[in-house]
DNA sequence: CGATCGTTTGAAAGGTATCAAGCGCGGTGG
DNA sequence: CCACCGCGCTTGATACCTTTCAAACGATCG
């Protein structure tokens, strides 16, 4: 892992005027924030599950896994996390972490020290508020995740997948016209969506074959973006994109 | 539905000094806030898939289910809420329930306007934090559904919701030795665990059998604690039940 | 050019769903 | 008080989806 200093929290930012309408002395509190920068290869673990942080991590580019540890040597993938995303503000409230986060791919990340992750909520009511959201949208995503390997055939489940990430890329503008990278391996696929690699690999067949999707070397396009939804059940609601906020200051 | 004004909010406040400790202004807070108290019946939704509530509820007596609606005419249970459990929080900040709230027994539940619940966190970081913490504790169990589901076969997944269960209910003095009153119908444990009715049946005969659980009548006892934990491949570090709380104040 | 990783294919085994039907008990009404 | 009813639970047989095992293929890389 490689770490510099870096001045300017722009992405951070933007991540947070999506979640909450920042004034002028939280956009400059966060500005001056002390932030460092680091850099993940893939498949390297960016926090480990049983560690316990002195700083959050915010994505600002590339993909991560949430992902725990399953009876003997499994691996269960929790959660995609792709730029603008916390994936560990739990870190801030609970000592130890219950998961594993991982690069996927190269990635970049923004690591706050908790001392000013909570100097800036002791702040600002409004970025707790930010903070607690995206918490929320998380618990909602895993819901639906809960509802997606309980309820629908694997063919379903991925066709879903599938149409989350691209609704989650286009609101941080990596996703255009139902089309993104999203690169990771069918093994990954497998391990998040409760299948095994095989089934994957015929499930992708399937979908190609049926028109829906076309997905290579990690480029994902959903062809018939109405037909993909149908099959798979996708329902954006739980993801809040269109934030109607309750004010809350 | 019948609501009655109620005076005094012990419940909730016990409930919130097990996330965070409280001073006397905020113990006074709470105490003061007119608070209402409503009673469903089992069956009944509390909160309805789509509506725009105005409070937040807290369960007082009973349980309860998260629930998704799915396809045609499918539900699936997302989360299981016991007395304590505030299942609702997201309704602070987004407008739109992307879930509902069902009562599967008799339920007598607190509701905390929203506005009041706003001015509470306008008022006390503690309060906000001890919010936060909730719906971070909810998300940590809906990530290891997301495990369970993905991961285990019927008889884990089944012995893994027990467990989890009854750890849960030992902290709110629900459970005693490993004993707990969990009044759900097969069906509905089949709905939450993603397995038929029928499936559901068989691997409680199963779990039965091989002399881990007795379950009568809504009383489930786990026979062999570590057997069970063992089948079920539980470890109950997500829950957060020892609260090494960073003080965040 | 061998090695490795990710993908693909085929065949057999296994876990779970579905269909169909019977059982048991508490509640209701005659 | 008893017959009836309905819901939840139980059982058996069959079908289906998915896993597992085994192996080959293709690309990338040193």
């Amino acid at each position: 892992m490689m770490t510099s200093l870096a001045h300017g929290a722009g992405p951070l930012i933007r991540k947070l005027e999506r979640l909450i309408r920042l004034n002028d002395d939280e956009r400059q509190a966060l500005d001056q924030l002390p932030l460092r920068i680091a850099t993940f290869e893939p498949g390297h673990e960016i926090t480990r599950q049983g560690d316990r942080p002195q700083h959050c991590v915010a994505v600002l580019e590339g993909f991560c896994s949430v992902s725990k540890i399953v009876g003997e040597g499994g691996r269960s993938i929790v959660s995609f996390h792709i730029p603008g995303d916390i994936p560990d503000l739990q870190s801030l409230h609970v000592a130890e972490m219950d998961v594993s986060l991982t690069a996927l791919t190269k990635t970049r990340v923004l690591l706050i020290q908790h001392e000013d992750a909570r100097r800036l909520c002791a702040q600002s009511a409004a970025i707790t508020h930010a903070f607690w959201r995206e918490t929320l949208i998380a618990g909602a995503i895993a819901k639906e995740w809960v509802v997606n390997l309980g309820q629908r055939d694997a063919l379903a489940r991925v066709a879903h997948l599938f149409c989350e990430t691209i609704a989650r890329l286009e609101v941080v503008g990596l996703a255009d016209d139902r089309r993104c990278h999203f690169p990771v391996t069918q093994e990954q696929l497998g391990e998040a969506m409760g299948l095994s690699t095989i089934h994957i690999n015929r499930t992708l067949q399937e979908l190609r074959s049926r028109g829906l999707i076309s997905w290579e070397r990690g480029d994902l396009e959903a062809l018939r973006w109405e037909d993909l939804k149908a099959v798979g059940d996708f329902d954006p609601g739980y993801l809040s994109l269109a934030p109607d906020w309750v004010v809350l200051r």
